[in-house]
RNA sequence: GCCAAUUUAGCUCAGUGGUAGAGCAGCUCACUCGUAAUGAGCAGGUCGCCGGUUCAAGUCCGGCAAUUGGCUCCA
């Protein structure tokens, strides 16, 4: 049979060669180093026998399918590891996932795993490395695939099974440990040198929060030694940017049990950090016909009546205050709002669009155990516009607030990915006529072509009112959130009953864009810490430069040099303590002043500062005209 | 909300049933100093909250709360 390399080359080999036999015929590391093969776009296991001609290609822990062998490979043999330990222990799914793998385990009545139990389970999983056990696949008809969980009494996979009658059922056994599996797997167990158990966490069976909860345990693993410390390395310096920690140690927000879990408090400096970003995107809004407005905290039920965010979200909002008979409730959200505001007097095309902005604060009501520092919270600001546009307008409006969303990602350097969020069948959890739906979606899809935009389009992430374009950034741990998002709605101005006059003199409906660049201020910040670990740059820095004397003979001209920078509009400390000036450079390094600035005796006499930049260390002496220039080179208009 | 863990001084953390500890921060004193932490002393606690077991509880048991890792949900 010919066997073609993804290279374009063809070789001849004789019929049932395997896939390990194929990669010695290149060279014995290639060998020893392959995970599995794939076989005209089908992943099979290195010792399956390949039976026609069929384009190849040789995974190894290089290719991201192979590292998920690897890792899908590493949960059967935990699983294997926690049948010797827990005799009983129930399975259901274990797949590989972006970084590692998980297992989902119902445990024998009474028996309960915690993080102080995966060394032992990580000790058995090495021995049965050691063990070196071959992966053995299997086809099984599945009479007797049933009859075999059934023995064993495993009621997870006989409920997989029942979704699996048409299709082929394969097993795969290693050691002592058979398990219903599609594969593909790497060819023994010795392969899976360095593993890692990481956590233990609850997940309902098929996701399902009405179904038995099970125990899931994450791990990872890795073929090399120093790829595992690696990975344990990355994992503390992500820690260290954690923005729960950072906004501790700098002081920008606390949250206060007293106040109310998911209710954050900014201190101080947190407050110049988010107010420098809120005027930020305020200028480059007044630069593109943005209204600013400010609306209250609460409104009238009825108003969320009308726009159907009651009583479709009840139960992620507040409970309704009820004062003087009539029903009110915090705003979960701005959109009603403005809509008022729009329709407050009579509207002409030659008005629009509308765009009305507003750093607008709501709550929700978040699950007690989803809330996580700034990031998932109760309470927070969204950097909120609403364009009220003419058809005709949509599609430039689109245009202007994607501009408006990589203004913001560009200025902080941050990496997004681009979601297009539209329906998907369920025509339930949507609103309005779906070729609306479809026109706005089609346009929306346009745009980002024109715009070249890298996205992928997420079926079912759209909201009742519309489809949406979601900016999405990972934190320190990896984890992702939605920031920005764009949004075309057609169903808002139809429940509003939103007008304008046309040219031709009659009544049309506006389509309304909703949009926020930052997503929540406090979600953002909470991404922007853990961006620049809390090495703000010079603009945003709460603290923006220190002034350390040497002694207290230069505290006069340290004085003078503090009125002069402060008069400039900058945010300085000046640190007249009597102590040592390492001392005094060593806790600004520590609060991540961008800039100290030292004087000693040379200084004060030549009228220079020696300047020390954060992170980088001493850049030599400046005259004042000199920092100042660099000091003003560093903001941003 | 569910599963699991955690909660001790302002912060980071020790403390396995017998008189609550350390480092840093704070305060006082001395040192007047050239780019990441000068030294000495002092002060600081309802051991998350409520209840139980015990001669005795920070420690064991139960409940509650908050936080953390996940699950579910997310306009």
């Amino acid at each position: 049979m010919n066997i073609i390399f993804p290279d374009g080359t063809v070789k001849e080999f004789p019929l049932h060669s395997t896939g390990k036999d194929i990669a010695l015929s290149i060279s014995e590391g290639l060998a020893r180093n392959a995970l599995g093969i794939i076989v005209n776009d089908v992943p099979y296991d290195l010792s399956r026998t390949i039976d026609r001609d069929a384009a190849i290609r040789i995974l190894t822990w290089n290719d991201d399918e192979g590292k998920q062998i690897f890792w899908h490979s590493t949960a059967h043999l935990m699983a294997e590891a926690l049948e010797a330990l827990y005799p009983g222990v129930k399975f259901g799914i274990g797949p590989s996932i972006e970084a590692g793998f998980y297992y989902d385990v119902d445990l024998p009545e009474g028996i309960k795993i915690s993080v102080e139990d995966l060394p032992a389970i990580e000790q058995k999983m090495k021995e049965l490395v050691k063990a070196d056990s071959m992966f053995m696949r299997r086809e099984i008809t599945w009479e007797d695939a049933m009859a075999f969980f059934k023995e064993k009494g495993d009621e997870y996979k006989l409920e997989l099974l029942e979704g699996l009658k048409e299709s082929e059922i394969t097993f795969y056994t290693q050691g002592n440990f058979t398990d219903l599996c599609r594969g593909t797997h790497v060819p023994s167990t010795g392969a899976l040198k360095y593993p890692k158990l990481l956590s233990v966490a609850g997940a309902y069976w098929r996701g399902d929060s009405s179904r038995k909860q099970l125990t899931r345990i994450y791990g990872i693993a890795f073929p090399k030694k120093d790829q595992l410390e690696e990975f344990i390395t990355l994992r503390e310096e992500a820690e260290k940017r954690d923005h729960r920690r950072i906004g501790k140690e700098l002081e920008l927000f606390m949250i206060s049990p007293m106040i109310g879990g998911g209710l954050p408090i900014w201190l101080p400096n947190g407050t110049i950090v988010r107010r420098t970003l809120e005027n930020f995107l305020r200028n480059e809004q007044v630069k593109r016909g943005y209204q600013e407005v400010i609306t209250p905290h609460i409104g009238n039920l009825q108003l969320y009546r009308t726009s159907g965010h009651y009583p479709y979200y009840a139960d992620s909002q507040f409970a309704p205050i009820t004062v003087d008979d009539e029903e009110y409730l915090l705003k979960p959200m701005n959109c009603p709002h403005h809509h008022q505001i729009y329709a407050s007097k009579p509207r002409s095309y030659r008005d629009l669009p509308v765009r009305l902005a507003e750093f607008g604060t709501v709550y929700r009501y978040e699950q007690s155990g989803e809330l996580n520092g700034l990031s998932r919270v109760r309470g927070f600001t969204q950097d909120d516009a609403h364009i009220y546009c003419t058809d005709d307008q949509l599609r430039n409006e689109i245009k202007q607030v994607i501009e408006i969303t990589q203004k913001v990602f560009s200025t902080f350097g941050m990496d997004v990915s681009t979601r297009l969020s539209f329906r998907d069948d369920n025509a339930d959890k949507y609103g309005g006529d779906l070729s609306l739906w479809e026109r706005a979606q089609k346009e929306i899809q346009d745009v980002a072509d024109e715009m070249g935009l890298e996205y992928y389009i997420g079926l079912g992430e759209a909201a009742f009112y519309g489809p949406k374009i979601d900016f999405i950034v990972r934190d320190a741990i990896g984890r992702k959130w939605q920031l920005g998002t764009v949004q075309v709605d057609y169903v808002m101005p139809e429940r509003f009953q939103l007008e304008y006059t046309g040219a031709d003199n009659a009544k049309h409906r506006p389509v309304i864009i909703h949009r926020a660049p930052f997503g929540s201020m406090e979600r953002f910040l909470s991404i922007l810490i853990e961006h620049y670990a809390g090495n703000f740059p010079f603009w945003i820095a709460p603290i923006q430069l220190s002034i350390l004397p040497i002694s207290e003979e230069q505290h006069e001209y340290a004085r003078e040099l503090t009125v002069m920078f402060e008069s400039m509009g900058y945010r300085v400390k000046t640190d007249l303590r009597n102590e040592k000036i390492s001392r005094k450079v060593a806790e600004s390094e520590q609060k991540k002043i961008p800039y100290a600035i030292v004087i000693g005796k040379r200084e004060q006499e030549m009228r220079q500062v020696s300047v020390r930049e954060h992170g980088v260390g001493n850049i030599g002496s400046k005259s004042l005209e000199e920092i100042q220039q660099v000091f003003a080179s560093l903001m941003i208009d």
